[in-house]
DNA sequence: AACAAACCGTACCAAGGTGGTACTGTTTGC
DNA sequence: GCAAACAGTACCACCTTGGTACGGTTTGTT
């Protein structure tokens, strides 16, 4: 499920924190003391994004985390992909680790074809935003437009 | 936060059991009963609809729920709203009950803006499937188009 | 009047997730 | 060798969720 939890907020707050001072290593008490947030919350948040492969960690004194790469080329998608895991806005298709589906109605479920599009309406609009967009304040504008066309589905 | 819990599928299911036999009163019993689920849960979920106005109910023997509006004109945010109270994709704007805002990153965040964008957006594509649809299984298409329109957004 | 069907209200509990803390390594610059 | 700073793990309090239980109230039927 979409969560977007603090945790992932703190993560946002990180990301930007340094992409918009690409190559320079900066440590997580700085961080977590420029956003007044408890310290050991950013380490985790910070440990995640660098096993997610988003930011560069060094060890040792001095040492610290870094944003070397294009921020143009990482997504919001991405970014929420590495922070909460793999998701969806709903379960409907979500299956456990013994491969059955979590939703327990699903079969009998009235609106899972209309959920499965508004999935994917959502992580392509996450998709198009990218860590400068958020670096910048500057936010592209989703329009979401929809047309009533009559497509039958079949139920089952 | 849009959670769509377990309790709001058992709750989109009685209402699309109902819809489909408009005026008729049938008993949380049968309803939960021809979906396989506990019938305690199904009642909770009931009272919740009928409280939101949206089914009828009458007491005593023989008694039950029936829904004898026009299945048009009941959306699926109504049903939502009802079933998981007023509701936000993400908590930016949303206050507690001495009016401070939950989010304690609010005026640092750098995804607020667009946020709030993909929140309306969902919320509207929400409002243009009916109960109506669901009952038909026929559902309309959404498309969500994405123009990036350079908007500079003021970071408080 | 008695009874049973069925809704109503409330309280309770177990399980899981979230936010946060603590402590013990390990690496590395000075 | 010392201290700064990341790495890993374990732990805890709190809240939400899914589900159960029980007593009360309404009402049709006999």
């Amino acid at each position: 499920m979409l969560k977007i939890s603090r945790l992932t907020d703190y993560g946002l707050l990180a990301s930007v924190y340094l992409a918009r001072i690409p190559g320079q290593v900066v440590s997580a008490r700085d961080i977590a003391g420029f956003y007044h947030l408890p310290v050991p919350m950013v380490t985790k948040v910070l440990k995640t994004l660098h096993q997610g492969g988003l930011i560069h960690s060094r060890r040792g004194a001095g040492g610290g985390y870094s944003f070397d790469a294009d921020a143009e080329m990482v997504t919001l998608g991405r970014l929420l992909e590495v922070l909460e895991g793999p998701w969806d806005l709903v379960e409907c298709e979500t299956t456990d680790e013994t491969g059955h589906a979590i939703c327990a109605i699903r079969v009998a479920c009235p609106s899972r074809r209309f959920m499965f599009g508004i999935n994917q309406a959502v992580k392509g609009a996450f998709e198009q935003v990218t860590l400068g967009d958020l670096t910048r304040g500057v936010l592209p504008v989703v329009a979401l437009g929809a047309e009533r066309t009559e497509t039958v589905v079949s139920t089952t």
